[in-house]
RNA sequence: GGUGGGGUACCCAAGCGGCCAACGGGAGCAGACUGUAAAUCUGCCGGCUCACGCCUUCGAAGGUUCGAAUCCUUCCCCCACCA
């Protein structure tokens, strides 16, 4: 585990800024990773991240293993050399997948049977066959297999999945152990807490989690998946102390610009979210004053570029009224100059904070920031 | 000039006596997406109305009928082939 490390930097309440450190280069957090599920963050190349200032990606080892199967990933190199991405990667487990294909699946303790999305053919994963897939696919950092509910399960429901999950966990554990990384680079297991939207739960298994080893950074799952925010909010409060304030905690799945803002106050420190590229595809654009529809008609002669003051290769040199009609006409660059321009936003949110934080004027800053993003789209928690 | 086919809402296109303000598409106008089954999905889309409902529509004008986009007559346009 020398191969990781978490140094704090700077703290302001419960928001710290921080170094993490991969075999594949070091992370500087609060930090936002680009969603990257089938080895593509989709209509990005690598140099996209890199101009955009990604410093680490996420992909998906439910979906690798359908296809292309992470021992072709593994042979072809491992997925850092087969996506042609140098920098960090995190791959999740499958879980989130137990959540999102609900109709296609069935949960027991050994672990869950899909039917594959892709031809339907029945695949049994296993908290043993996932660690294996990770271990093939080479991503820096690897979450558990664990269980995802709806974010409104009640108790019973959560608790009965935050512990299968955390019986997944001690079987993660000693699988990662038992298998050696194919491509000699050190990889860390990160375990995921769950707990839905009960206090008493989350800070349950958080103890329970963090006394079973010493984890090299924490995931906290089951949130955005459903509740309201409000109650994502509270649990990442009562979970700020329940969380060893040495390790890096990955907000999975979030998100939202605001939410962003919001769970670095509660002291989170990377995040993901699927929401820049695929709202990107779909016409949506994050700007410092709220969401818009790049598709609206009051766009069609705007020669503003998407968010006034983006230093983005979107904002620096087209026009609303261009990447409207590309929208419109249905051309490919819309897509892609969105999801640019929204990753580049999220991941130079994250920079603000981190220098906010720095500063030691982050709650200042966070509020201020807030009050503008929310003074247009008057999404309020 | 002859023969045949056709004119339906912004466009394409069903309907061929009542269940039709009129199937479907497209365009247009909005909305949703949070560890990606997503370049996807949803709503609106003649006018007025929050809605019940009312009003005006299916090339034009007449007619038949309790009732017509649908049947009849005349006219106006298009298209194909033949002269």
């Amino acid at each position: 585990m020398d191969a990781f490390s978490f140094t704090v930097e700077a703290t302001e309440g419960a928001a710290r800024s921080a170094l993490f450190r991969t075999p594949h280069g070091v992370v500087q957090t609060p930090a936002f990773m680009a969603v990257g599920t089938l080895g593509t963050v989709k209509a990005l190349d690598p140099d996209d991240l890199v101009q955009a200032g990604a410093q680490m990606i996420l992909a998906n080892a439910y979906h690798l293993h359908l296809r292309p199967g992470d021992d072709l990933v593994r042979d072809m190199g491992g997925l850092h050399q087969f996506m042609h991405w140098d920098g960090p990667i995190l791959t999740d487990s499958g879980g989130f997948q137990v959540f999102s294909l609900a109709t296609l699946r069935t949960v027991d303790e050994e672990g869950v049977e899909f039917r594959s999305h892709l031809d339907g053919s029945t695949r049994r994963f296993t908290p043993e066959l996932v660690m294996q897939i990770e271990r093939n696919l080479g991503a820096d950092v690897v979450m558990q297999f664990d269980h995802v509910i709806p974010g409104q399960s009640d108790a019973a429901t959560a608790r009965d999945a935050s512990e299968r999950s955390i019986r997944w966990l001690a079987r993660c554990l000693s699988a990662f152990r038992d298998i050696p990384p194919p491509h000699g680079k050190a990889q860390a297991l990160f375990p995921i807490v769950q707990g839905g939207i009960h206090d008493d739960l989350r800070r349950e298994a958080a103890s329970a989690v963090a006394s079973m080893h010493d984890w090299p950074g924490f995931g906290v799952g089951g949130l955005s998946v459903g509740e309201a925010k409000p109650d994502m909010y509270r649990i990442l409060e009562s979970l700020h102390d329940a969380l060893p304030r040495a390790r890096p905690r990955y907000l999975m799945g979030v998100g939202f610009p605001e939410d962003l803002v919001e769970a670095v106050r509660r002291g989170m420190d990377l995040f993901d979210c699927v929401a820049p590229t695929r709202m990107g595809r779909n016409g949506a654009v994050f700007t410092n004053t709220g969401r818009l529809n790049i598709k609206r008609a009051e766009f069609r002669s705007d020669k503003r570029p998407l968010d006034e003051g983006c230093d983005c290769s979107a904002c620096t040199r087209f026009t609303r009224a261009y990447i409207r009609h590309l929208f419109v006409s249905d051309e490919m660059l819309g897509m892609r100059l969105l999801s640019l321009h929204n990753v580049h936003f999220l991941v130079a949110l994250m920079g603000a904070a981190r220098d906010a934080i720095g500063n030691r004027t982050f709650d200042a800053w966070s509020q201020r920031w807030l009050d503008r993003y929310h003074s247009r789209t008057g999404t309020l928690a």
